[in-house]
DNA sequence: AAGTACGAAATCGTATACGAAATACTATGG
DNA sequence: CCATAGTATTTCGTATACGATTTCGTACTT
């Protein structure tokens, strides 16, 4: 676990070369290698790969679907990112898949999977003490992925997986850690748990994740408001 | 507005013609000319539309990201669809994306635009004496769309617009139009309708919207557990 | 000095061509 | 008559090549 980046549907069998382009690319972006902005020349990364343009371009413009780059005609691509508006839709959306993921998965989650991501949020308690928000982050994805694993709608899995790429593509920008909202976060996890063990309702479950993803997004907005330092 | 293919971003333009094959054959698919299962050959579409195989299979990718073809390596790409374990997943995840942008609508949503979809909604009762489903299910669509027309969020309503064509590409298939089905989704638009007239909040409203979606995947669950007629 | 026009370079978009994989077919042996 | 092996055909996958479009730099004009 603990793996960055997310949805590339495990099979790592890299079978055409257009698959391979697309899961280097990916895993530069979200990794962090390619930042937001960064210009993606095709014949360059064509070069660096050792293959030719066309697979290239199929990964780009697959990537452009997921919404990590932004491609433009006879211009190029750029690794998308940076706006404000475009976290807040991300978070947004992600608040409300991610609410629903939760109450499908519930009644699927056992005592084992509960103890696993118990585990995890320990563990992101300790992250905290020592100010480690790389795996704090990566911790993060562990624990609701604990919870997702068994969820029964892979489409929404999907949705799930999408949006936290495109947050990772952001991963050093101005968003991210707010300050107090780590604490918060592991707390609610906590919260989550506990009605996830006492079979709470799915309703009260779907909230309950919903507002997880919520605060933090409500966090960052309190914060720019009050300094609006965000990008230009 | 009933047209059929939706969600490709108005502009018809048709700058490139990876583009120009995307549209065609999107709305091949979606308008039902080509089937769920129909083989579709690199090559063949290539020479229908007159361009080379390159953009052509660029765009089937494209659709395959939707979910509208399948994709086997080396194989070829067929119209995916049929299976009713995908069209499970597809309108429940619809359900919440649905309940989701109409929430988030309701408070933009004015007086004129009420008018509209109740009109639409009207038009839709018509339909249900002369038994025209065609024009029904792209009533439908009318009417949502106008609900969604102010919707705050695009990748939300992205995610809907995806849902419909995913939908829209099992026209004549098994699913679809259970009997009493469809006269209830008109009572149920206006129920909707008196919501957001009333200023409901938001919860209310999410949660009416989703089982407007939900009732409908309710009714075919209940007709093909009677009668497991649905393929094989 | 600022703005515009023109030319050069960079980059994308697509056609063509060829190699690779999978499928369909046929002939042969049981 | 059926199973199987081997070949032929289809179709995909990618490299290469070239035309089209945009961008950048430079020179010229006002």
């Amino acid at each position: 676990m603990t793996d960055t980046a997310v949805g590339v549907s495990a099979g790592s069998k890299l079978g055409s070369k257009s698959e391979q382009a697309y899961a280097a690319v990916k895993a530069r972006i979200v990794e962090g290698a390619y930042t937001p902005g960064y210009r993606l020349v095709l014949a360059k990364i064509a070069e660096d790969l050792g293959v030719s343009v066309v697979p290239v371009r199929e990964a780009i413009r697959r990537l452009e679907a997921e919404g990590l780059v932004k491609f433009e005609r006879n211009v190029g691509a750029t690794v998308s990112g940076i706006d404000p508006t475009e976290y807040l839709y991300t978070m947004q959306t992600l608040s409300i898949v991610e609410g629903a993921a939760t109450a499908l998965s519930a009644p699927l989650i056992g005592a084992a999977d509960i103890a696993r991501a118990r585990a995890v949020n320990e563990e992101m308690r300790e992250c905290l003490e020592h100010f480690d928000p790389v795996r704090f982050t990566a911790l993060n994805q562990d624990f609701h992925s604990v919870l997702f694993e068994h969820c029964p709608n892979p489409h929404i899995l999907d949705l799930v997986h999408r949006g936290w790429n495109r947050l990772a593509s952001l991963r050093s920008s101005t968003f991210r850690f707010v300050p107090g909202r780590a604490h918060d976060s592991v707390d609610e996890h906590e919260a989550l748990l506990q009605l996830i063990e006492s079979n709470a309702d799915a309703d009260t479950i779907e909230h309950a994740a919903r507002r997880h993803r919520a605060a933090t997004l409500d966090a960052y907005l309190a914060q720019t408001t009050t300094a609006p330092t965000a990008a230009s």
